[in-house]
Formats: structure tokens, sequence, C-alpha cells
DNA sequence: CTATAATCGGACAACAGACTCCGATTCGTT
DNA sequence: AACGAATCGGAGTCTGTTGTCCGATTATAG
């Protein structure tokens, strides 16, 4: 019952993701090269897509020229999308101290905490699409992106 | 490389210590006890308990009448002390995309929302102490935290 | 039709985290 | 001094996650 942010499973999808997202994605890509790029082992890599592609996230292609690509336009993808069927996310439901009764009215002395924290974090996931990703440039440039950046 | 907010490990610690601060804490306090009330298996409660002892957190004695106690006054222990010396933490200070150059200037696309993330995860593990946790009263008497509380 | 490029998917190996067992050690009580 | 209560700590088991291997399947090109 540990609760992960991000398993090394999901971390390797947002890699793949993000990756595709930012070469465009109307073709179709092949697991190698994904691999290649994002230092992803590449047979692991294969069935993660493949997971994502059940999942009805990616389209695959079988066949010469075939691979994986985003099923849908990259801003109706959110990176929860990507994580959710590969982790159990409801793990941040439940009371951090393992009591059976916590909610809003009877809480833990942990659970407001707990739930600010899992709260920007989901929220983050879900309002974060591929076309965010895939719009994004490294340097200062973040005019359409003023975050706080608040210190740790 | 897996980024856990609380492995199994670092949850049953934040229960164990809870139970103790709110109990008093100036007496010694058995891992049997400890265990029966919070629900861990004691044999591995124990193994917690005596990292967090060697780590300067928790004070055990030996011998008839022995247990465990917090070292230091509740409230200048925090629940990031508690959880530091079983997890590794650093994790969080890593590149979720995996690449080698990822910081405030040169940025993955993901870096400032994650730093947001995991500021506020361990800013809140560093500013509640077990005092925080030993007052904090189930119901809505919340006159002193009146936390944002924001929905997921 | 055949060769080739690619995913599909099952079986298995390696590893780490979680948990157990038990003997050694220490301390208080009688 | 001897007994019993309790932690200490090493070694081993179990289980799920991660990662590998390889044959089957499907599609395209020539």
């Amino acid at each position: 019952m540990s609760r992960e942010m991000l398993t090394q499973t999901g971390e390797y999808a947002l890699r793949a993701l993000v990756y595709m997202a930012r070469k465009g994605g109307n073709a179709y890509c092949g697991v190698k090269e994904i691999a290649k790029e994002t230092g992803v082992p590449s047979n692991y890599l294969a069935k993660i897509l493949q997971q994502l592609a059940r999942a009805k996230v990616l389209e695959s292609q079988k066949g010469f020229g075939g691979g994986f690509k985003v099923a849908r336009p990259l801003e109706k993808v959110t990176l929860f999308d990507v994580i959710d069927p590969l982790e159990r996310i409801e793990k941040f439901k439940q009371c951090v101290l393992g009591q059976r009764l916590c909610n809003d009215e009877v809480a833990c002395p942990l659970h407001h905490t707990w739930k600010a924290v899992s709260g920007q974090y989901l929220g983050s996931l879900r309002s974060t699409t591929l076309q965010d990703v895939a719009d994004f440039r490294s340097h200062a440039d973040q005019i359409e992106h003023p975050l706080s950046t608040d210190e740790a």
C-alpha cells in the first residue's frame, strides 16, 4: 500500500509520451526509436505502450511502418490519462494512518495536509495535457506559464 | 527510481509515532503495545523503530519496562524527521523525465509542476511536528488550522 | 507469394521491499 | 545470582515490480 507519486513504469510512460508529443504525433512511431531516445529498456517499453493501447490512449499498428501513436488530439490527453491505466491511483484516497474512518468530518491528524498535497498532485496531472508539454520550450520564454515555483 | 510519497515502512513509522505522540510520550512504550494499537506487524515494527533509534529520533531501553520513546520534545520533531531515515527523499530532486540537465534555468516540460508538488509535500512534512499531531482533535474544532483543503 | 518490419503476448529471471524467525543481549525484579 | 521481560540484529522467506527472451501474428513492399 505504498503511496507512489510515480512508479518506474509510470515514469517510463511519461517519458515516452512526452517524446511522442513533442515529435508531432501524426505518424506511427516505433518502439525501438522511442526506447533509444528516452533511455527506456525497449522490451519493457513495448509492454507499457501495449497497456496504453488497450486503454485507448494510444493506437498501435503492426507490420512495416507500424508502431504507436496517440489516439486522440494532444490537447485531449492529460498526464492523468497516461498514468491512470498503469498505476492504482485510488491509493491516494486511503487514510495515511490506516484508520478505517477518515473523511472531512471525522479526520485523522494528517487528513487535511494529505488531502491538500494529493489534491495538488492529481490536479496537476489532470490539468496538464500532452499539448502543453509539446508546446513547452526549455528556456525562460515562459510568458504563458508564470507559475509561482515556490521553494521546497 | 520510483517516486514514493510514502512507502509501507514510512506509513508504519508515522502510525507508530503518531500513536506515541498522542499518548503523551514521557514513558517508554513497548513494541507489542504499539503494534497492537496501530495494526502494524510487530516484528517488522521493531525493525523500523530500531532504525529510528539509530537515527536519534527515538530512544530505546532494553529490559523490563523498556521500549521506545521520542528522544526530543514533541514540538522539535517533524514528520520529515520521522520519514527521512527510512526512505530516500532525494528522489524528489531528480528529473521526472530522466533528463540529466533539468533545473530552474534549463527545465524539462514538467519541472515546474513537479517542483511545486514535491515542494508542497516536503514543506508539509517539515512544518508539521509531532506536537501538532498530538494536539489534533478529530472534529471540526479546527480553529488553529484553517487550511484551504481545496478539492482534488 | 515471400521477405521483412513491426507489434503482440506469454513465460520467465532478477531484484527490492515487506515481513518472519530466532538467538543474543540487556535490564529490572526477586 | 537467577529469572523473565524486553529490545537488538542477522538471516532468511515471500511477493510484487521491473526487466528479458522469444515465438506468434500482422502488415507492407517488392
